[in-house]
RNA sequence: GCGGCCUUGAUCCAGUGGUUAGGAUAGUGGCUUCCCAAGCCACUUGCCCGGGUUCGAAUCCCGGAGGCCGCACCA
């Protein structure tokens, strides 16, 4: 299924849409979830809880959104998250100067020159305006980050461009107050903000996003521990740097040094079971070992987990082996005190880090799990996904079914997801309830006038039975019930 | 942000200076209907925004926004 039926049908049904669509000329970048896309969105969280937090005894947090100027100076986004930008004084053209230094000189222009150096650069070799010739210079930046005045005196703080910082930020008090050891994981769901500069393809690359995070902080001389053997056999897909690819367990990536250690190949396979439970098979998973030239600045080791879709391969998940960038930082910059202990050992812990783009996740699942004979379209979300569990319909409006029917509707609402429809003729009720997921209808007949059964049917297999009212219930518990803890996943 | 192509109901498409802007799909109401988008009747929704040319612009020109692709960027 092609990009564009995703974001169509993604409409039409009520997953997601542009925001303020009703005015023009709404900036691009941002996007409202409809009551299906809140449904997905909510269970995927729910599952990603269950499989990854909660599986790993990880601790959650919900942090605040705007954070202070320090914070982004200590995390490195105020002078790193931005990109260089020159103005042609003359007829307001906008370019980068390294790519026009670049361009003119035929070498490559050094990584994160100053502003006063771009300027040099320019004049030295020449560059001219590329629209109206004019001398260049006065290179500025443009910061990624969305900034806001906070109070009367708009002291300067930031929307946060990634959940993380709220994590590091709140480390040293929640290791005090939680009693947890080393190794431990904070997650976080929460939104982040970041002023793209060519926001695209609607859920894929946004200006306010919705990110699931984890940063586990360890002491890095126990990165090797056996507790991570638990996952040393689960077997992982890898695009090795010189673009090869390569399957292979846990245990041998970490002999062959892909991942740096037990630890990160331990928390690869848990993110990766993740994205199994949600429906994309293993096949369609891999992870991209980034270069050292392509790794963000605070990066030791870099995995992007990447999801084959029917357009090429799309990143969901960054997973980056932060060392101790980042409590370093903060505690450079604030003063305070990160080293924690463990075992009687004073550590600054290290970081590794899975941060999971939830958006462009929630697409991948709807477009892996869309499936197509003809005019019929599934998607075939896993049932514990599904934003609605179950259709009622009366099988037609007349004779008393439709009373029937919505007793039933209205007997299930209070546990399920339900959804009741009497428009239109069954076979079409049955196609709209199975592009929008929905993995089980109940039929209201003449046999239930007579013995109070109802048609049970499959949304993937089109199978239809007869069950009792009352036994639908826990069909439908049975059929929604998430994976079980230690059933699934690293370790099996 | 740069370059190319593009923008007509919720969706897809026709209309290329003067049309009551048309169709299909979807949707809603009704009729019909004993299980997989059947049929009949009725109805709702539109020329991306701003400026210009013209007696007259959905149609031509300029700018902007948005979309796709490529580049760049991508915590």
């Amino acid at each position: 299924m092609s990009f564009d039926e995703i974001v169509r049908l993604g409409q039409q049904r009520g997953f997601f849409f542009k925001t303020a669509e009703s005015y023009p000329n709404t900036p691009a970048g941002f996007l409202d979830y409809g009551p299906q896309g809140v449904g997905l969105k909510n269970r995927m969280v729910e599952l990603w809880r269950r499989v990854v937090v909660k599986r790993d005894g990880m601790l959650e947090i919900d942090g605040s959104q705007i954070l202070p100027r320090a914070v982004f100076e200590a995390s490195g986004h105020l002078s790193s998250f931005t990109d260089p930008f020159v103005k042609c004084a003359k007829c307001g053209s906008v370019f980068r100067p390294d790519k026009l230094i670049e361009e003119k000189t035929g070498k490559g222009v050094p990584e994160k020159l100053g502003d006063a150096e771009y300027d040099q650069e320019m004049e030295r070799s020449g560059v001219k305006c590329l629209k109206c010739g004019s001398r260049l210079s006065g290179t500025t930046r443009f910061n990624m980050m969305f900034k806001v005045g906070i109070g009367p005196a708009q002291e300067e703080a930031y929307l946060r461009p990634e959940t993380c910082q709220s994590i590091f930020v709140d480390f040293p008090l929640l290791f005090k107050t939680q009693r947890v050891k080393l190794p431990v994981g904070i997650a976080q769901v929460g939104r982040s903000f970041r002023n793209e500069i060519a926001p695209r393809q609607a859920l894929i690359r946004l200006r306010e996003l919705n990110q699931a995070e984890v940063e586990v902080f360890f002491n890095p001389k126990k990165a090797d521990d056996p507790r991570f053997d638990a996952s040393l056999d689960k077997a992982l897909s890898f695009r090795l740097p010189d673009g090869t690819d390569a399957r292979m367990t846990v245990g041998e990536a970490r002999e062959k040094g892909v991942v740096p250690h037990k630890l990160a190949g331990h928390y690869l396979a848990l993110i990766a079971g993740f994205y199994e439970d949600a429906g994309i098979g293993p096949d369609a998973i891999r992870f991209r070992v980034l270069a050292e030239e392509d790794r963000a600045f605070y990066s030791r080791a870099a995995f992007d987990l990447e999801a084959k879709l029917s357009w090429g391969w799309v990143e969901l998940v960054a997973c980056n082996y932060r060392g101790d960038f980042d409590l370093g930082g903060h505690a450079r910059v604030s003063g305070s005190n990160f080293t924690v202990d463990d075992d009687g050992e004073k550590v600054l812990p290290h970081v590794f880090e899975l941060s999971l783009g939830i958006d462009r996740s929630m697409f991948a699942v709807m477009e892996s799990s869309m499936k197509g004979e003809g005019e019929r379209r599934v998607m075939a979300l896993r049932p514990y996904l599904s934003p609605t569990q179950v259709c009622v319909f009366p099988l037609v409006n007349k004779d008393g079914l439709q009373e029937g029917a919505r007793r039933v509707y209205e007997d299930l609402r209070e546990s399920f997801d339900a959804f009741y429809d009497e428009s239109g003729g069954i076979g079409r009720r049955y196609a709209r309830a199975d592009e929008a997921a929905v993995p089980a209808c109940v039929t209201f007949d003449y046999d239930s006038l007579k013995d109070g059964t109802v048609t049970l049917r499959d949304r993937d297999t089109r199978a239809q039975e007869r069950v009792s009212v009352p036994e639908l219930r826990s069909r439908l518990a049975e059929l929604t019930r998430s994976p079980a803890i230690g059933k699934r996943g690293p370790g099996r």
